[in-house]
Parts: C-alpha cells; sequence; structure tokens
DNA sequence: ACCTGAACACCGTTCAAGT
DNA sequence: ACCTGAACACCGTTCAAGT
C-alpha cells in the first residue's frame, strides 16, 4: 500500500483548448444526458481541475451555445444549394441531428430566445429559407413560410427525439413500436367526452414511420405555400 | 434594540395548500422570471419552512407542472366549440398566455418531451384538433395537420413571447418596433455571401404587428390542409 | 395531519496562489 | 499564459423532531 501516489488523479500535461473542452461537453452530453453536464464531471474527463475550463469558456451558457452551434453546424454543412427534393434534406439533416442528440431541441429553442440573432438561429432560417425560395411562391410570403417550417422542424423532430429516448428508457428489448403502442392506448383510454378528436385519430400516428410522418408535416406547409391565398 | 423578537419571519397559522402553493408559484415566475422560483423563495412567500412544501407537492417538477396545466386550462377554457374563426381563437388564446408567462413556452416544451400523454399536451392537441376536424379536409390529414399547427403555435408564440421579454429589458421607454428594427438592423449587417436570404426577408418582420405575423403562419398551414393534396 | 429547520449532497463560479 | 483546488453562495431534497 504505497501511501502517496494514490488517490491523486493524473493530470494532463498538454494545455487545453477550448475545442477539447466543446467535443468533451458533446460526448458527455450524448452518453450521459443533459443532466450530467457538469463542471466537476467535465473537469474530470479532461483530467483537470473545474477552474481550469473557465481559462477558455466564460461559463456554462457559453459551453452550451458552442456545442449546439456546432452540432447545428455540422448537421446543415451538406447541400446548401436547392435543388427540388432539397427542403427535405435539409429538414431531415435537422432532424437526424436532433434524434442523434436529444439534449438539442431544448438548447436550440433556448439560443432562438436568448440570442434570436445568434450563429444558431440565423443558421437553420437561412437555410431552411433559402429552400423556400426556391420554390414557386411570391416573395412575400417567404418570412412566413420560413418561420412557420423552422418552428415545425424543430418542434416534430424534438418531439421524435423525446419518443425515442423514452422508448429506449424502456429497457433494450422493447422497440420504438412498442413504445407508440403505449401512447396510443393511452390516448384511447381517454374520456370520450373530453377528449373526441385525440383518441379519434389515435392510430393515425402509428401507420408510417417516424420521417415519412415528419415529412408529411413539411409537406402540408409547402402545399399551403404554393396553393395561392388561402380559402377561408 | 429588543433582542429576540426580531429576525423570525412571523409563520402562518391556517393550513397550507396545494392550490395556494401553485397560486404562489405562478406569481412568482410571472414576476420573478423562471429562476426565481426556488423552494427556499417559495417557503418565504408562503411564510413557512421549505420543508413544508414538500408535504403537499412531491418536487419541483411536479410544481412547474401544475403551474403550466393551470396557466394552460384557463386559458383553452374558452371557445372549445368549433366556429369558423375557431382555430384563430384557440391560437391566439396560446399565444396570449405564452406572452402573459414567459416561462410557460419552455415548460409546455417540457411536457411534451417528457410526458406527451398528460394533460397538458393532449388538452392543446385535443382543442387544436377539434378546430381540424371542423374544417373541409380529408380525416387522414388530421393527425399531421394537428402536430403541424401545435408545433408552429408553440414555438411562434414562444418566440414572440421572449422577444417581448427582451424589449422590455431594453427599458421601460423602448418599445417593441424599437426592439424589432434591431434584430432587422442585425440581419442587414450579415455577409451577402453567406446569408443572402435572411438579408432579403429582413424587413419583412416589421410590416405586420405581431399577432398578424402569428394568424398569417396558421393560416398558411390551414391553406395547404384545404387545397388538397401538394403539388410537388 | 401537518409543519420546522437543520443537514446533506450537490451545483456554477471565483480567485489567490502556484508554475 | 495557463492551471490548481479550496472556498463561496447557492440549489433541491430529506428527515428527525416537534405540535
Amino acid at each position: 500500500m504505497t501511501p502517496q501516489t494514490r488517490k491523486k488523479p493524473e493530470r494532463r500535461t498538454d494545455p487545453l483548448s477550448r475545442e477539447q473542452i466543446v467535443d468533451a461537453a458533446i460526448e458527455l452530453l450524448d452518453t450521459a444526458g443533459e443532466g450530467a453536464l457538469t463542471f466537476r464531471a467535465l473537469s474530470e474527463r479532461l483530467a483537470t481541475g473545474p477552474g481550469a475550463i473557465y481559462w477558455h469558456v466564460a461559463g456554462k451558457g457559453e459551453l452550451l451555445a458552442a456545442a449546439t452551434d456546432r452540432v447545428v453546424s455540422s448537421a446543415l454543412a451538406t447541400g446548401t444549394a436547392g435543388p427540388p427534393g432539397g427542403m427535405h434534406d435539409v429538414a431531415l439533416g435537422l432532424f437526424d441531428a436532433i434524434e442523434s442528440h436529444p439534449w438539442l431541441a431544448p438548447q436550440i429553442a433556448a439560443q432562438l430566445s436568448h440570442d434570436p440573432t445568434g450563429p444558431v438561429t440565423t443558421r437553420i432560417f437561412e437555410d431552411i429559407g433559402r429552400q423556400v425560395a426556391a420554390l414557386d411562391a411570391p416573395a412575400s410570403s417567404w418570412f412566413t413560410a420560413t418561420s412557420a417550417l423552422m418552428h415545425y422542424v424543430l418542434g416534430a423532430a424534438g418531439q421524435n427525439a423525446a419518443n425515442r429516448a423514452r422508448a429506449r428508457g424502456l429497457g433494450p428489448d422493447a422497440d420504438r413500436s412498442a413504445y407508440m403502442d403505449t401512447v396510443a392506448g393511452a390516448w384511447k383510454q381517454l374520456s370520450p367526452e373530453d377528449y373526441p378528436f385525440t383518441r379519434a385519430v389515435a392510430d393515425q400516428g402509428l401507420d408510417h414511420d417516424d420521417r415519412a410522418q415528419f415529412l408529411a408535416g413539411i409537406d402540408l406547409i409547402l402545399a399551403g405555400l404554393t396553393a395561392g391565398p388561402p380559402a377561408a
């Protein structure tokens, strides 16, 4: 039992970098969830003390913003041009990124709220907007359509990611469709007087797979765009 | 300087109730913001100790869920039937509630994620869905349309609430349009190569007032619903 | 049945002191 | 320039002890 060399974790010798910190933060968020991102856990993973991180990053908010920016940028890096199916590509890029990183949707929402002119918000708006502009719709509708699409994409993708995470939580054997049956089952048990609509559509969510369902929403909004002024 | 009777806050004599606790929580959230809801601050306001609250409420999560449920329910209490303009009424009910309670949008999103079959989620889905069902659209599109509308309503209303809160933060004199000029100005300064679309639509957000802008998004989605299958 | 309030196990952040 | 690690001011939550 050598009494000294134990207990103290070995410290790193090379200097930290902001990029390494963001990398480690993303890994921690992905593997252990949103609540696991702690300056203590992060510094342990990086073989330093909590104070060291503050030399490279202003605080937790900035760290989360940097992690969000990194993931969103790489998800949107492909397909900036506007081919006919471009809107689906952009939307699915975000959909998949949010599915792989369930913490992403709340973080993007937070960026939208606290810094609407920040890089994350602007990048998403721009990329969706370009696809809108490439369509056959009057320019006066571009802003409204881009907003509608952006909110739908983020909301629906976040919902999907949460569903997947919860399905995984049920155990490794339980697959997604078993979980969706649970949801539909809960809806079916609602009171017919108070929830007639939800009961009626309870199984519509089970027909198609998630991505097809997601894209159906996109196409619905696009149909309104190119159909001219609303009838009502 | 009487040395005893000072310092100790007077305690309440009547028993607490869950309803009073939720009331106080909503008031705290409205007046001091999301970060101010603390069991210590809440118990001080209620003239008790922090432990007393736990007799009536399981924890912070349940308290936030109860506050969210209360506000959403009262916002949707009116207009459950389906007149022609019913969709606007339901959407504006949520829009106004979220504007008066800026903490509401993130909380509804959290409920959607953690408990998609919970009362808040189900109530919103049901009320929007009834309006969809009252429209002249095929039943096979109801689920998709209701999802799209729900995500748009929550996202756009949350964005509006955040904008308003930030405009208020600029000082009591600065009104909303001055703040929106700031946003549009920031967009105008983006690089023309990287953000051509955002620059191009920078002032489209300023034309109409917020509620009209919000309703334009609703109508866009509804136009797609009643226009038949998408062209593309 | 309902409340008290100290205590526990955490946080994010700071900062003198080291190299 | 970059890091250490103890310390500060908080959290949510628990629980023996009171009434």
